[in-house]
DNA sequence: TAGTTTGTGGAACAGTTGTTTCAAACACTT
DNA sequence: AAGTGTTTGAAACAACTGTTCCACAAACTA
């Protein structure tokens, strides 16, 4: 019979659950072999088929469980649930998100794994994007769509949200790049604080000039 | 005897270049196998380690090469040597890097490989980064430092550069998951023509406000 | 033309990959 | 304790990987 029915599967389970996406993460999906996750999980190579019938299962379930962690840890609700302005909300959105994407101390990984599914996408994209990126890409849509005010296009919210986005992203898909053009450069928390507020005051910057444009335009 | 020293080194040394830029900039590194490359290359999977040594041999040329390409192609010179304001080249740069990126008609496989290189760092990276990357983050940093205005600091000027800079790579990076949460996103060249507008005012926006921000400071 | 270098083609090699097999060990019910 | 289904372990399999070998053709030199 096939495992999976079962709620508690044993503990080999979910060892090889979160070996998976550490070293998935670290060499995704084709770099990362079947034997590395399970000689540093502590169990047998047919473990991975019989608990998951095949290696893109193992993948897509480590991603799920990385994803309900990520989700756990780094709740949206703090960013969108607050009081603050959306100055202040901005402000949030950057800090947490670069922190989730930068921060080596902590076990983040899912963000690691999006990310390399982002660079090479393999089947399991789709439902990951929809579960766990929409609601973040929502989230920031609507601390843009409320800082431009007025009513402005979906096309234009889209393409605003993903500028704030992409200077985010950009620190951990470009890390290497970035290491190898200014070797000085750290990605320690502090250093993580400074660059998320720099983004942060960029784009505000960015959406205040931008509104004011746009209303003296309609005036 | 090696390979190499000879200029005209036959036909297939050119085609396996050619060839391998474009699986290596589809596949990456690690996807990218010899025999696919030789398949598509009309030649003998011998061919690579004849003419290049190895794999890795193969790989690090063909980056070159395309590299050489890219720059007769798109060169910077046509940004950095206009007579224009420094908004004026603003709008240049991310108009003719995004269409680096993104423009799928001409093969301009080296910026792709060059975003591999970012996901998936090998030991080929820091020579062309040095090489090919350099020299636009320079280039835009060069522009930032002009709309900043005053003296800034390095860091600061990096910052900025790199906010520019992420804004375009997250639709060459992100492109898939760019598909999956919004399919009717087109990346036809009027939309890359849209997309590269809405980054350059975006910047141009933050940029104003704060060298703004910046003169009032230091009244 | 004879001899040497230079390039090519097919086959094979050694290593690694994901996956399967099957017997032994385990946990659990009756 | 016997019998049940479930999980593990070591070995092997088949396919694929980069690489090498070697015979042969082509091009060039003397």
């Amino acid at each position: 019979m096939k495992a999976g029915t079962n709620i508690s599967d044993g503990e080999t389970r979910v060892r090889l659950l979160e070996t998976a996406g550490r070293i998935f993460a670290e060499k995704g999906f084709r770099g990362a072999t079947v034997r590395d996750i399970c000689r540093a999980a502590h169990a047998n190579v047919a473990a991975v088929n019989y608990h998951f019938g095949d290696k893109t299962g193992l993948y897509t379930q480590a991603l799920q469980h990385w994803g309900a962690i990520a989700h756990r840890k780094y709740p949206l609700e703090i960013v969108s649930n607050s009081d603050s302005s959306a100055e202040e909300r901005l402000r949030l959105f950057t800090r947490s998100f670069l922190l989730r994407l930068l921060d080596e101390s902590r076990p983040s990984w899912h963000a690691k794994l999006m990310a390399k599914e982002m660079a090479e996408p393999t089947p399991a994209l789709a439902k990951v994007v929809n579960r766990y990126y929409r609601p973040v890409v929502a989230q920031i849509g609507e601390i843009v769509r409320e800082l431009l005010g007025g009513k402005i296009s979906d096309a234009e919210i889209s393409c605003t949200a993903n500028s704030v986005l992409g200077q985010c992203l950009y620190y951990h898909y470009a890390k290497s790049v970035i290491l190898e053009l200014s070797p000085a450069q750290r990605f320690d928390p502090p250093e993580i604080e400074r660059l998320a507020h720099h983004i942060a005051e960029f784009s505000l910057a960015a959406l205040n000039r931008l509104s004011e444009k746009k209303r003296r335009r309609t005036r």
